[in-house]
DNA sequence: GTGAAAGCGCTAACAC
DNA sequence: GTGTTAGCGCTTTCAC
């Protein structure tokens, strides 16, 4: 094996130029997509471009243009499936798009402004935002910078902000439908302290519903979040078996906590003796365990739509702020 | 609300080194964490700076230094609970240390060639690979451009490419280890078809551990991978529930799979019946249906390690190609 | 349609 | 320790 490193030349438009017999800017036009250069002109160029192996350096083409193409990710909770799936979806919608996705995952010790500056200093092209508790200071200073910046999950009303959300008000409508439907006359939501806006509007949806045909609904508060805050709220829940209820989480990784400890720790059988519905479709809800009923959003969509959003507002900055709503459905298992 | 939105200025070290009275390159070294300046400059320069709101351009530096601070993260797969808070914690750390991780998720129809001019055209610091089957073109390409490459959970031997993986081996021996332990005479290894590099390696060290002590494996094969290839296993092993079997999956997702239909589709009880361990460690093996004893790898330690490897090779471009063993632990839960 | 020239904002010699 | 000068590789007027 070969081990000496020969340093690689970097090839520079000016090569190309100089090969094709051509000037630098011929060059640069045939490698930027809508310049004008002659059928001609682009052969010689494409030609001497591959025999040389040039790329276009894409750093020197940011310093010039002011803009990168990179788009900043600012992501939480990986450890959330959903969250995970987001991510993947939307940084493969980014990259298809033509973007490429800085990953930033928020850590409880992570230094915001830091942060901050990291993205601003790299000339971002925008910022798409997935975290429960966006940093406000990181979206004023992008929306003061002109960076276009894309909520998920979240609302707000700062201008130049687009949001995108999945339908909360009518995921939680669905689930006291469906609950309601399975005739439960007691409903119940399990909402962790640290619920983030979507959540709270899909259990106050979900009352809403609920108090339309007259039913009454609780709420039980818990400390933990995710798969412990169902652990946690078992206990109480168990205590009601009895009672008819009907229970909705505003999450799956919730609903999958308190279902695994109601069936396996309470001896309670689901649905037999309470109803149970999550929210977001994980792939653990369909689990052979758990066949949990839930509402799905599509992180397809969502990454769909933040992209084009994040277009949209790259070529028109000063648009008025967008807030798409992505459409949720129910799907059907055996915990309802 | 006020709406208009006046163009943002650029603030370059020119207009702080006019207004703290000096010059750019002094501006410069301020921002340049080894740089030699006066105590005095360094302060009027602070100033300056953050009187008129400066931040250091590092598209401009990148081209200058002809690297920039970003590195490629090519991931596949986030599905995998273990594969999304391993890419979660390399995010983390790269971040910490001063790198900005570009992710890219490869999809079955992804374009390699694509990805790997956007990465070359970057001038990327390095480039972590923590994908399965990673294209043997982009390691080579990185070799060539002389990009630091780091492959995680992968062996081969390009040179100038470091390696970091879990002790397979190590991992191997210990499920064999407990199984034998447990009183398992007949032992089984699931392997789905897909399994890369490091499924193998530990299925490899677990049947030569279980031949130190003269009992013999049989490999079960499957089509589907992931939580899907456990259920796919689970009819044939429920059919031999009464062999004192002793079962290992590389992989939690697959263990989990079928744990879950053993039990909840074909009332195999475990560990009466059989015992069964699994790999990863991911937070679902932890939930109370599951319960399932498993290898432990931190995700942590091997961002760590990662990390710490390519600035080593980023310093010394030439050295020989290191291969990092992590270490594995064994978790005792109740299903061995 | 094409080329020449002038930067984008920064850092890296090199003198002082 | 500090300023001057000369680029990094590209795009982009502006003439032609």
């Amino acid at each position: 094996m070969n081990t000496s490193r020969p340093t690689p030349m970097i090839i520079t438009s000016l090569d190309v130029a100089n090969l094709a017999g051509v000037s630098r800017s011929a060059v640069s036009r045939t490698f930027t997509p809508g310049a004008s250069v002659s059928k001609k002109t682009r052969e010689k160029v494409e030609k001497a471009a591959s025999e040389l192996g040039y790329r276009v350096n894409l750093v020197a083409r940011g310093l010039n243009k002011k803009r990168t193409d990179l788009v900043g990710m600012i992501a939480s909770d990986m450890s959330n499936p959903y969250r995970s799936e987001q991510i993947s979806a939307l940084a493969k919608r980014l990259v298809s798009e033509g973007f490429r996705p800085m990953l930033f995952c928020i850590d409880d010790g992570m230094n915001e402004e830091q942060l901050l500056s990291i993205l601003l200093n790299y000339q971002v092209s925008g910022v798409v935002i997935t975290s429960d508790a966006p940093p406000v200071e990181i979206c004023e200073e992008c929306a003061r910078m002109h960076v276009p910046l894309a909520l998920v999950d979240r609302i707000d009303d700062l201008p130049f902000v687009d949001y995108i959300n999945g339908d909360d008000r009518k995921g939680g409508r669905l689930a006291a439908e469906a609950l309601i439907a399975a005739g439960r006359r007691e409903l119940l939501a399990v909402r962790p302290e640290k619920t983030g806006y979507s959540g709270r509007a899909r259990i106050d949806a979900f009352i809403e519903r609920a108090a339309e045909d007259g039913i009454s609904t609780s709420i039980l508060e818990v400390a933990a979040s995710e798969y412990e805050g169902g652990l946690e709220a078992s206990g109480d829940i168990a205590l009601r078996r009895n009672r008819n209820l009907g229970v909705f989480c505003a999450s799956d990784t919730v609903a999958l906590g308190l279902l695994d400890a109601l069936r396996n720790r309470h001896g309670v059988r689901v649905p037999e003796e309470l109803s149970l519905i999550g929210y977001d479709d994980i792939p653990q809800a369909a689990w052979v365990f758990a066949d949990l009923t839930t509402i799905k959003q599509s992180v397809n969509e969502f990454a769909k739509v933040t992209v084009e959003m994040l277009k949209a507002r790259i070529d028109t900055p000063d648009a008025a702020p967008k807030n798409q709503i992505i459409d949720v459905t129910l799907i059907q298992r055996g915990t309802v």
